[in-house]
DNA sequence: GACATGACGGCAC
DNA sequence: AGTGCCGCCATGT
């Protein structure tokens, strides 16, 4: 019986480079809504080798999970390196690079 | 088994 | 528009 957890890996291993996602579309994804907590607790728990969790941030685009990562500059050193760009506040731009999932996110796992 | 915690989000004030 | 509170669900103690 897959994990709680592997669910949220599978669909967080979907964001393709360049894009990131936020906890509440993950959590909506998985039939969590509003316990967007969740995801990000999974994701504490993550093998970051194999899960792109710095693809994952809040609603408003912000790094929340930066502190969580080996240097807390990890994060956003890692998406820009996939093209991400950051508005003037620091925050992603999400208009630009947001993932929509768009029902080719796989729910078969 | 109950209580507190946690990488969030939405709504009320 | 900014701040605060409550809700949501899985895990650890």
């Amino acid at each position: 019986m897959t994990s709680f957890y592997e669910r949220v890996y599978e669909l967080v291993r979907q964001i393709p480079e360049g894009n990131v996602s936020t906890y509440g579309i993950i959590a909506e994804r998985l039939s969590l809504r509003g316990a967007a907590r969740m995801v990000g607790w999974a994701l504490n728990s993550a093998d970051l080798s194999t899960v792109p969790a710095h693809r994952v941030v809040n609603r408003n685009g912000e790094l929340s999970g930066k502190q969580h990562f080996p240097s807390p500059d990890a994060m956003r050193t890692m998406l820009e390196a996939e093209g991400i760009t950051f508005l003037p506040d620091g925050s992603v731009d999400l208009e630009r690079h947001l993932f929509r999932f768009d029902r080719d996110g796989n729910d078969a796992i």
